[in-house]
DNA sequence: CTTTTGACCTGACAGC
DNA sequence: TGCTGTCAGGTCAAAA
């Protein structure tokens, strides 16, 4: 589940069991993913205690005692459980056992995600050079969005998938963002007039921080019971609703493909022009 | 340079 | 009960 909520979720999950706490023993499928991780690392990690995890982009950042750090990326498919009797499955990449008996899993079973330990200095790692700004910072706002855009040509969905000009929105709340500021997904970045910029920045942050809140508002259970997290899915405008009546004038949302992702939208609430 | 496409993987689901 | 095709929340290298 792994856009900027669901990662910033999961990471709140992580901070309010783990913090402070050591690691007894670590085990590693050693399977290839999408960036080679370390071979063996497990073994530097143990016998250190996690003082910090943070969210960066779509990567999770768990610092430890030494300054050395273990990032974890969710790809489409990964998914981090937390508990105290986690049966090992298929797809675990990394099981962290820590001293009070918890066990942090990072189970991914298309491998399009990553995990890997860094003894330098975060910054240095590939993954963080080239990223765009955090769409939930005070520096994300109109001024920034409208000088941004008046560069590219490409449609304003791609441009706020581009993990080089803003982290964090994947390809359901790009989708949900267009749409709760009436703007259609194909109509060129540098298009958007003042008015719509101003109306995006505020839709894609009010989408990112409701989703948020529905994150968290199963986050307990998430933890607690290794079932699914998230609730925002219930909250979908057009994401998914493929020829199904729109919530604002009742027209089918349609479909598309762009940049190789299905895109919906309602094509009276989002015209072109 | 910018933008799009294809590749990377497994699993779930629809239709035959 | 298969089998086949399609689709899936991301990112990167390569092509256009």
């Amino acid at each position: 589940m792994p856009e900027l909520p669901e990662v910033e979720t999961i990471v709140q999950g992580l901070q309010a069991v783990v913090k402070g706490e050591l690691i007894v023993a670590a085990q590693q499928s050693g399977l290839k993913m999408r960036a080679q991780m370390v071979p063996n690392f497990s073994k530097k990690i143990i016998h250190k205690t996690i003082v910090e995890i943070y969210r960066n982009a779509k990567y999770i950042v768990i610092r430890l005692n030494d300054d050395s750090h273990i990032i974890i990326h969710l790809g489409m498919s990964g998914r981090i459980l937390i508990g105290e009797d986690i049966a090992p499955s298929k797809h675990d990449h990394l099981i962290l056992h820590l001293a009070s008996g918890i066990r942090i899993v990072f189970n991914d079973p298309r491998r399009f995600g990553t995990v890997c330990y860094s003894q330098e200095p975060i910054e240095k790692l590939d993954f963080f050079k080239n990223l765009g700004i955090e769409p939930l910072s005070n520096a994300f706002d109109s001024t920034w969005l409208s000088k941004a855009t008046s560069r590219s040509s490409a449609p304003i969905k791609s441009f706020l998938m581009n993990a080089n000009i803003i982290v964090g929105i994947g390809n359901i709340y790009a989708c949900e963002s267009l749409f709760a500021a009436g703007i259609n997904p194909e109509k060129p970045a540098k298009q958007l007039k003042r008015k719509e910029i101003v109306k995006l920045v505020d839709a894609i942050k009010q989408v990112l921080a409701s989703a948020l809140a529905s994150g968290g508002s199963t986050l307990r259970d998430y933890v607690k019971s290794n079932g699914d997290v998230g609730g925002f899915q219930h909250h979908f405008q057009v994401y998914g609703r493929k020829d199904q009546a729109c919530f604002q004038c009742t027209t089918p949302i349609k479909m598309l493909r762009l940049s190789g992702r299905s895109t919906y939208y309602c094509p009276k609430c989002q015209a072109k022009r």
